[in-house]
DNA sequence: ATAAATACCTTGCAATACAAAGTATTGTTT
DNA sequence: AAACAATACTTTGTATTGCAAGGTATTTAT
């Protein structure tokens, strides 16, 4: 089954967040990325969705990459999170504690 | 000053989602809801984003709309949440309790 | 030998937040 | 009175982006 349209509506850019949330732990291949989404988070975060999101936030310089060859199995690209990420992820987790706190309290009342 | 553009796509999605819960609360009209949210979120959704959602929820029944003509004043047109606004809205409260949980979990460690 | 899983990438479509512009009325300032 | 700001709604065009769907190549399981 595939998500309704409000779940992958809440879920787009949230991703992002989501993404540095799991490379500040583990330095990341993608398809692992998107595995580790799907078991922390449950959602389904696609390939076409994740492997974007990666260029994107390595041309912001927020994460870098490298190949890692192996003797046996296909080629493996590694992302790992930088300085400037970090900084980023910070101003990110103030933003969303703030922002979902709101929302709790409007769930509350 | 404006969103940075992750502030804004972490919005984008969670927007049907409050408008409903304050729709929840009380009947508004387009521009006071805007207001509401730029109080209860500190968010600055514009008119332009606020207006077309709430057209997209009515035509999907979750909310319907009156005019009100003062004797005074522009007419406002009023939104409320329908029952079949309110069964969404517990859904994505289900799914928003889940989605945060797991994004919370994830900081913490 | 065939299928499935791993691992990457790209293209095209649909959805949508937002700036900007427009309309019309009322309230406030000069 | 004239000018401006605020209220209140709407529409258009643009940029972004999640995702389905397709592709390539290798390795493992049937």
């Amino acid at each position: 089954m595939k998500f309704m349209k409000w779940q992958s509506q809440i879920l787009k850019g949230s991703l992002e967040f989501i993404i540095l949330l799991v490379l500040e732990k583990n330095e990341c291949y993608g398809y692992e990325l998107i595995k580790k989404i799907k078991s922390l988070i449950d959602i389904e975060a696609s390939e076409g969705t994740v492997y974007p999101i990666l260029n994107r936030l390595k041309n912001l310089g927020l994460v870098t990459s490298r190949w890692e060859h192996r003797e046996t199995g296909v080629p493996r690209k590694y992302y790992s999170i930088t300085d400037q990420g970090k900084k980023m992820l910070t101003e990110m987790k103030t933003f969303w504690m703030k922002f979902t706190d709101s929302i709790n309290n409007l769930m509350e009342k």
